[in-house]
DNA sequence: GCCTAAGAACCGTACACGCC
DNA sequence: GGCGTGTACGGTTCTTAGGC
């Protein structure tokens, strides 16, 4: 039984926007990529738990725990009567072989040790459990998701903590095989108690660097054509009204400026005032709560990002009409 | 430090226009 | 006809600067 939603990555969806208001650097891209691509497995991860069943257990996903004033991340956490279980997704690729606490890809050595990286999370919880009134065993395993992917490595008990995909679907059900008791409940509480935000994301780029406007949401061009109650690309021909740009711009900011109060002019900056302020105002009262009165206002946007906000928002009286954009790169 | 005025930022309302 | 949008106007709250 999955407790809570896994959702995009805050990262990813900073690099998403930075990538659609200026050019990535090498390194950029590169950091966007792998979250994409460990997005995609965590994903992937739970639609086989999905097909596999996990009614039995409780799953947190995507979850940061503060535990003795220090912050960790989880990927997932299963817990049942009997114990509790961390799995790291990886959805590395390819051939890798691990030699004395190091990963190496076609000889490179990796910058990462995943089984540290679970050594210390396992470690958290086992800390928690210590200091909790119900005490839990904490074991471990490094999910690796992607079919084309082989391991080898020289200490064969690497293969212990380490699940490949064939066997993922035998592990999810031997988890699954447990019981989902009043002991589970209390160590999913416990758990729960300790969840914090991620404290890990603090991106703040220049905004003099960003190109400021409105863009096509299917092809990222900045050529619009205003119309009465939209916005037409003059690229893919892609048909998006005002509430939408704004919603975007919104959802840009909150991940751009990931710390930074959002106000009417901090949006109506990042889209170059191609709207106007009075329908800006609108729909950041739409989508936002107020905060602040006055000359201060600060809104706080109801939703995660902007998928969870068009999903909530229901069918609007003016309709987007999206064109499918398949870039000629 | 306190008071005051000017200006900035934001909100609310009204009304005309026009899309759905 | 209902409602989103543009425009205009006035009110509220806050910041800043200057005078005392």
């Amino acid at each position: 039984m999955f407790i809570n939603q896994r959702e995009v990555p805050a990262e990813f969806l900073y690099y998403q926007a930075l990538a659609a208001r200026r050019n990535l650097s090498p390194d950029e891209q590169f950091q966007f990529s792998n979250i994409q691509k460990g997005f995609e497995g965590e994903c992937l991860y739970d639609q086989i738990f999905d097909e596999v069943g996990h009614q039995n257990v409780y799953i947190f996903r995507d979850l940061y725990l503060k535990i003795g004033g220090s912050v960790t991340q989880y990927d997932s956490i299963v817990i049942s009567d009997e114990n509790v279980t961390i799995n790291e997704i990886k959805n590395f690729q390819g051939d890798l072989h691990y030699e004395k606490e190091n990963w190496y890809k076609n000889g490179y050595l990796l910058e990462d040790d995943a089984f540290s990286q679970l050594r210390r999370a396992k470690g958290k919880l086992i800390k928690l459990s210590k200091n909790s009134d119900v005490k839990f065993d904490v074991e471990g395993s490094l999910i690796f998701i992607n079919d084309d992917f082989r391991l080898t490595a020289e200490d064969q008990t690497v293969f212990e903590k380490t699940v490949t995909r064939s066997y993922v679907r035998n592990y999810m059900k031997k988890l699954n095989s447990r019981n989902r008791g009043n002991r589970a409940k209390k160590i999913a509480n416990i758990i729960n108690k300790h969840k914090v935000s991620n404290e890990f994301f603090d991106k703040n780029p220049d905004i003099s660097m960003l190109k400021l406007g409105l863009y096509c949401g299917e092809c990222k061009s900045y050529d619009l054509e205003k119309n009465k109650f939209h916005f037409t690309c003059n690229l893919c021909g892609t048909r998006e009204t005002y509430e939408t740009h704004v919603l975007r711009a919104i959802n840009d900011y909150k991940f751009l400026f990931y710390n930074q109060p959002i106000t009417k002019n901090a949006i109506l900056k990042l889209i170059n005032y191609e709207i106007k302020k009075s329908a800006v105002g609108r729909i950041l009262k739409k989508y936002c709560n107020l905060e602040s009165q006055g000359r201060s206002s600060v809104h706080i946007f109801k939703y995660y990002d902007l998928k969870a906000a068009k999903a909530s928002a229901g069918e609007p009286r003016y309709k987007d009409k999206l064109v499918k954009y398949v870039s000629s790169k």
